[in-house]
DNA sequence: ACATTTTTCGACGATTTATCGGATTATTGC
DNA sequence: GCAATAATCCGATAAATCGTCGAAAAATGT
């Protein structure tokens, strides 16, 4: 990626590149693992315990029950992972480096901060809905929780949050919605409508098809931040 | 309260009264506790456990701490309540059931949906900040929890909801904002963007003054909704 | 005051978490 | 190839926490 060479620049275009460079790059846990055996075993348990966690919660899951589910034993286990909240913790961290992945992919055509933002909160939805194990780890049980903000996790969770401000402001200066509004107060209304429609489908599969009405919801709210008189 | 003992009625005035009165008093804990001791010491073992709840976090906290706290031994807690869980989902009924209280005898001379919305969605808020211990447990520990659905709370957590749809509908009705809406969609953006900026501050104390904040957004959020042009 | 019911608690068993030393498997240097 | 070394894995077991039970203490009724 030619931009992260690029001295630190005040161009909007190459602020936005570096923005997305930072967040889907996040140090992931340094697995100082030597041997490929090693790296297969850490996904087992990742993944297995991403099975039990979505099926059991994590306060009633035992660290016994996700090693019997990778296949190793929980002594093993506790090579890798220092207790089962460090475990916890940890999970979402890829998944998350996953979903700014793809959307840095899907936003390199749009340059437009509307059409990026639209773009954003609806693939939210869609990543939950398309990880809806994760989803339910993370939504419903991480992410409110009182201690992501004393892990390495809070940088991911607040760049979800940084993201949609960039894309405020941009959107500000282009003339796309007035300048004068609280632009934090903006993307509480955009982040906690999202989550709030994600965390309901978690919950009670209502709405039926989350992809149709996280488009519908996110149109709606941008529609109505557009059309708003400017402040006074 | 006399409304109680009148039949049901499609009055949409006494509709409103009813929903009130349901949501005020959903069966608490039925206590069967014989002598006044032991009313003391179920209310101890309550308030030690918000106080430990909210310091440790449930996950982290031990029924042997909340029992000490509360002067007792760890097998009388056990008198109580069955395990950890079941005084963690017990917890937030009995506040839940005093806001819902608060907030009907705060509303009573008001008649106009906007007002009766902007006073509910604002009190949510001023509620959290008056009782930051039990809002840091139920916000951030059980609300979102994926066995809330499992417990009698899910009644008082759904009623939440209930209050805000019933007022968007008399709002339609009465012309305070176009009734094409989807009014679902619109109650996932009111709650969502309320328990966002509650959550938030629970978790940074940003914004620092979260009853202002509260009625800003709220205030912000109705208006875009009233000056919303009807469906097409 | 005594019998009965209710509440409390210490002792103990059960479950789950976490540690440790050595056995097993892989990698490195020659 | 083959030892030497490092990395990984696991059984046995300690430590922490949860949860139960029967008997003691307190309250209640007569």
């Amino acid at each position: 990626m030619s931009e992260a060479d690029l001295p630190p620049s005040s161009d909007p275009a190459s602020d936005w590149e570096s923005l997305l460079n930072t967040i889907a790059h996040r140090p992931k846990r340094a697995s100082e693992r030597k041997q490929d055996r090693s790296k297969r075993t850490e996904q087992q348990i990742l993944s297995a315990a991403l099975r039990v966690f979505a099926r059991d919660g994590i306060s009633r899951s035992r660290i016994a029950d996700i090693a019997a589910e990778a296949g190793i034993s929980t002594s093993t286990l506790y090579e890798y992972y220092k207790s089962k909240e460090d475990l916890a913790y940890d999970l979402p961290r890829n998944h998350l480096a996953d979903f700014f992945e793809e959307y840095r992919h899907a936003v390199a055509d749009k340059s437009g901060a509307r059409e990026r933002l639209t773009l954003y909160l609806t693939m939210t939805a869609d990543f939950a809905r398309e990880h809806a194990e994760w989803a339910r780890v993370f939504y419903l049980e991480i992410w409110p929780s009182v201690f992501v903000s004393e892990t390495e996790l809070r940088h991911s969770v607040d760049d979800f949050a940084r993201v949609v401000l960039f894309l405020l402001r941009q959107g500000a200066r282009d003339g796309d919605w007035p300048a004068g509004a609280d632009q934090f107060q903006t993307a509480a209304i955009l982040l906690g409508a999202v989550n709030q429609v994600i965390i309901t489908w978690l919950l009670y599969r209502r709405p039926r098809n989350l992809t149709k009405a996280s488009i519908g919801i996110v149109e709606r709210m941008l529609e109505m931040i557009s059309s708003e008189r400017p402040a006074g």
